[in-house]
RNA sequence: UGAGGGAUCGUCUAGUGGUAGGACACCAGACUCUGGAUCUGGGAGCGGUGGUUCGACCCCACCUCCCUCAGCCA
């Protein structure tokens, strides 16, 4: 469905275009049918959401159909709770497969048959060699390999003995099938390639019916053709595997072939994306979790406070091509920030907390004001927030000596407090013990309340806080990228110690936090934009007494930028 | 070293012979009861060398650099 969005100019990415080629020559007869074919091994990441939306999307854009499918052609790796995860996920990012759930294990029985087909052709053979055997005969990339010792063997003792491998007569590795292809292909691919291992391994799905696995390079192309696929999408390093794609499908079958399109996979600047680096942040304790909000996995992101409108969008836009590349999270960031902008409700938290007693207030009492739920929609219309003599506001803004540009409060400084007064700052206490500022006295201006007559007067600054008998307590967590921006690139690239590269500062855990009392009423995957200091949600580790915080991002921040620029400058 | 891919602003990405465009980031200004948002403007790029052509990011040649592959993983 295309939008009329201006940005949105339809931009055709070079999959598009062999599908518009391929809808011109009428191949296919003008069916477009994608897949995505998860191996149920472990949880679902943002990269796999670029290929989730890459697929889903070419099906939407094409007037054609995407299926859902796992590819569990291995029972030593997989496992039904990853199965269930990643049913989840797909859902949640807003794609819909209709009844077209397909396992790969469903397959088994005319995978056999095929290979026995291959049999017949004298395309494929039983081999006994080793694993390291078959490693030595095949060469390596400047020498040539050599022939198998059983490469010879005849169709009907090949049919015998795969049926054999079949029904369990032999050991796990003591046989494999091979196909009969090349041994001085310059491709390894090629050179003879594995197609049933022995795995004498109960599978999640079919139990203990099967002793031999199909490999993905004879499974996954079969797949696909059973499922009438077209375009069959997977990632570069699959590019040296396309020939055997081509031959597997070419030795039985003969129309409406599905064809391999590679392209690059995501990598996203200072976090994670390997399923092994992952598992070992989860299952040594790096991070709390699979659903982490720090981790770029899918439900990580869920948790975090991301919205799946955001992650497509992102997505979109950072396009399709075979070139390696590396994404800088900050856009990420910024596609949840556009989303929030328009969504989220604003609501006043203080996370630092410095009392501040307004000595010209009366005591005792409370007015209620109107406060706006978002500027950018009207639609959300207002609430009503107390205000009272003693207020908190944020720590870092009130300042005892002021920096140049500081537009916050300060002794003898006014500042407006949002949708309340204009306030001046006439003295403030210090703690004798830690020489901590403890609390600030001002007065107000009762001219200037928000929405009244005397309200046009402008001061430099506006700050948010709460009124200390109504405000509720939260916790807050607060996140940091995965990886030290200095080892950035070892981190994900890096062969080994990558654990090296992780910033141990990542989770910073804010006990005291006051917030608008309004809040005790979110729930599930609410989100709200603190004002002044980022987009937040509802965690789930909240409990009736004690609200959780999220911070999904930061607020952009020029404030951070001018004091940043200045501590360089002034070196 | 063999094979297969790739190289366009700082970052992603368009552009397949006719003024190199967009987004993020950055800088400046306007506006603002969020130092947010919004708006306006700006700087910033074709890996190199030759060749073909009136004209080359695009075609050709050579070179350089980067990625993937030697699992009975996917």
């Amino acid at each position: 469905m295309n939008t009329n969005n201006h940005e949105s100019k339809e931009k055709v990415n070079f999959i598009q275009a062999i599908i518009d080629q391929d809808k011109e020559k009428n191949k296919y007869n003008g069916r477009i049918h994608l897949r995505f074919p998860p191996e149920p091994n472990g949880y679902l990441h943002i990269g796999h959401a670029k290929s989730i939306c890459l697929n889903f999307g070419l099906a939407e854009k094409n007037n054609g159909l995407c299926n859902l499918r796992f590819d569990d052609t291995n029972p030593s790796k997989e496992d039904t709770e990853y199965i269930n995860s990643i049913i989840r996920d797909v859902k949640w990012l807003g794609y819909d497969w209709g009844d077209r759930l397909f396992y790969a294990s469903d397959y088994f029985d005319r995978m056999y048959e095929d290979a026995v087909s291959l049999i017949k052709q004298d395309k494929a053979y039983v081999c006994d060699l080793s694993p390291d055997e078959i490693r030595e005969y095949r060469g390596t990339f400047i020498k040539t390999g050599e022939n198998s010792p059983y490469r010879n063997r005849s169709i009907e003792e090949n049919l015998k003995l795969f049926q054999q491998m079949r029904e369990g007569k032999f050991e796990d590795g003591s046989r494999v099938l091979r196909a009969k292809i090349d041994m001085n292909s310059p491709n390894l691919n090629m050179r003879d390639p594995v197609l049933y291992r022995i795995v004498k391994k109960s599978h999640h799905r079919t139990g203990n019916k099967w002793h031999i696995y199909p490999m993905y390079d004879y499974a996954h192309p079969l797949e696909d053709y059973y499922e009438n696929i077209t375009h069959s999408v997977c990632t570069l390093e699959f590019e040296d595997h396309r020939p055997l794609y081509d031959w597997i499908l070419s030795s039985l079958y003969s129309t409406e072939l599905p064809q391999q399109i590679e392209f690059a996979r995501l990598n996203l600047s200072r976090t994670i994306m390997s399923k092994r680096r992952l598992r070992v942040l989860v299952e040594d304790g790096y991070v709390n979790g699979w659903d982490d909000p720090r981790l770029p996995t899918i439900s990580g992101l869920r948790r975090r406070g991301y919205t799946p409108e955001a992650i497509r969008k992102f997505c979109d836009r950072i396009g399709v091509a075979k070139t390696n590349s590396v994404v800088d999270i900050q856009f990420l960031e910024h596609c949840i920030r556009e989303d929030l902008n328009k969504s989220a409700q604003r609501v006043m938290a203080v996370l630092n907390p410095l009392k501040l007693i307004i000595d010209n207030y009366p005591e005792d009492y409370t007015e209620d004001l109107e406060c706006e739920n978002n500027p950018e929609d009207p639609q959300a219309g207002t609430r009503k927030v107390s205000f009272s003599r003693i207020l908190y506001i944020e720590r870092e803004d009130f300042h005892e000596d002021p920096p140049k540009k500081y537009f916050r409060l300060a002794p003898g400084k006014e500042v407006r407090l949002k949708n309340a007064y204009i306030i001046k700052c006439h003295n403030f206490v210090k703690d004798e013990q830690t020489g901590e500022v403890k609390e600030i006295h001002c007065s107000y201006d009762p001219e200037t309340k928000s929405g009244g007559p005397g309200a046009s007067r402008k001061v430099k600054g506006t700050l948010h806080w709460v009124s200390a008998k109504h405000a509720v307590k939260a916790e807050i967590r607060l996140y940091d990228y995965l990886l030290l921006e200095e080892r950035d690139n070892k981190g994900e690239e890096g062969k080994d110690n990558f654990t090296d590269c992780i910033n141990n500062n990542s989770l910073e855990i804010l006990k005291d936090c006051l917030v608008e009392p309004g809040l005790t009423n979110a729930f599930k995957e609410d989100k709200f934009q603190f004002m002044r200091k980022g987009y937040f949600c509802f965690d789930p580790d909240s409990k009736p007494d004690k609200l959780v915080f999220n911070r999904i991002v930061t607020l952009r921040d020029s404030w951070e930028k001018i004091i940043k620029s200045n501590q360089i400058g002034d070196k």
